[in-house]
DNA sequence: GACCGTCAAACTGCATGCAATTGGGGCGCT
DNA sequence: AGCGCCCCAATTGCATGCAGTTTGACGGTC
């Protein structure tokens, strides 16, 4: 199977996709935090374009759950909840198990140096700050998914590991990444082997350690959202002033 | 009142969700077909919306994979390759199998009657058109990711149940839907008995037996797009002219 | 000082206008 | 007839303008 990555979908050369790019990474690095204000106005300045466009790329970003915009009100950097957090985690573990099945065994040798090089840069980035290494770890993963070259996994394993990106900015404690980048050596390893329900497993413990290293607990303190803060002791008034939440087949 | 969806992310009630509402629908229902050109300002006119309004869904619906839309060029309903339609069969049961895993022995009363009811519905509408059968039993599973309660979830196996319903439309010939009635109830039961097991291994043999069925073989007299019917045997021939292609063949 | 109503600035929702690009028909040439 | 060129109608890309909504600051009242 051939190599390249594919980019059909989206993110062609229109300002509205440079615009989404340039607003993913600065959400991903942290640079914009979980809450951060993004008036039309200021992007459209910032970015040299009009309100239309910014609005547009705003659009696109909501659409990923990066950006949450309410009806006449400022759109603000999205702020998950740690049960959405746990969510995306899990669904991102099913697909990325998806990606290392269809990749077991059929990766060629300038794919898998690819891989190697990526990771030596992961490798490299140690010293440097926090944002980059989870910039490249994300990227690693992204990496893998185009090599599908399957645009629709593409897609869904980048947004949604983006989405845990944003997360991880938000309810992670300063974590060490060799491990991670440990796993991931492993994960070429077992790849280039072909042992596809070895690497399947691999990815699993992966993705999950790396989940469950950071989402410890929800910790009220990193937590931007007061409603989301609050939520658990809403729940325990009993007036009807309180919103309640719909409240389901919730596990737990 | 039981289990009502989760409606945070998108789709509230400004006229850009609206107009994608519409048009999925007409998508998913063929009422557009596979390649058919969506002019701004005929979407404009048609909604009694100003073009930016439409443009705007256009996006979003391009950003959701059932629209195409290239740089100058008029948007038009998303053609899947037969790759992409299986691909986008192989992620949709991923996913559909973590909705049961969470939801299995968890639905209360009220939902499994709601499923029931469904189901019910689907079984009244064998008799009408196809399109309606194939809209009800995608929203089959789209009730059921809802009653995880989880938005990502909701929104991840939606927009694949709507791609592989629109490729559905594209490639399977006039399928009866009885069997796959039959395997809805199976599973309300499996989910309602708290099989978790028996309700993944339903949901996997459900799905994989509708692609199955449908996406028999690329079936190039019923595939609309020539380029996508050529490209497997593009693949072989080595020379790189063979982009070149004399005049489209008919419609429908 | 705390509470509340009022108001202007800020911001969004949407339509319209203008320039740039496309593609398809008509025309001439061979 | 077949082939290529050119031009114009159709259409998109984008900015701007106007109206409606929200925010939060100010001043009045208790």
């Amino acid at each position: 199977m051939p190599a390249r990555a594919t980019r059909k979908t989206s993110e062609s050369s229109d300002k509205v996709s440079m615009i989404c790019r340039a607003l993913r990474r600065a959400i991903i690095e942290q640079a914009l935090e979980p809450g951060a204000k993004l008036p039309e106005d200021s992007l459209g300045e910032r970015f040299g374009v009009s309100r239309t466009i910014a609005r547009h790329a705003l659009g696109q970003l909501a659409a990923e759950g990066l950006v949450e915009l309410r009806r006449n009100r400022i759109a603000v950097v999205a702020t998950p909840s740690w049960q959405e957090a746990r969510d995306a985690f899990d669904i991102r573990i099913e697909l990325e198990r998806l990606v290392v099945r269809q990749l077991a065994g059929k990766l060629t040798k300038s794919q898998i140096s690819e891989l190697t090089d990526h990771v030596d840069a992961e490798d490299r980035a140690r010293g440097g700050t926090d944002a980059a290494s989870i910039r490249l770890a994300t990227e690693f993963h992204i990496l893998l998914a185009q090599m599908t070259n399957s645009p629709i996994l593409v897609r869904y394993v980048s947004e949604v590991a983006y989405r845990c990106c944003l997360t991880l900015s938000l309810y992670s404690r300063p974590h060490s990444t060799e491990c991670a980048i440990n796993e991931h050596r492993a994960i070429i390893a077992a790849l280039a082997k072909g042992d596809e329900a070895k690497v399947m497993e691999l990815m699993h413990h992966h993705l999950d350690s790396v989940a469950n290293r950071a989402l410890v607990a929800p910790t009220p303190q990193r937590g931007r959202d007061l409603l989301d803060v609050l939520a658990p002791y809403a729940d325990e008034v009993t007036s009807d002033r309180v919103v309640k939440l719909p409240k389901v087949a919730r596990r737990g």
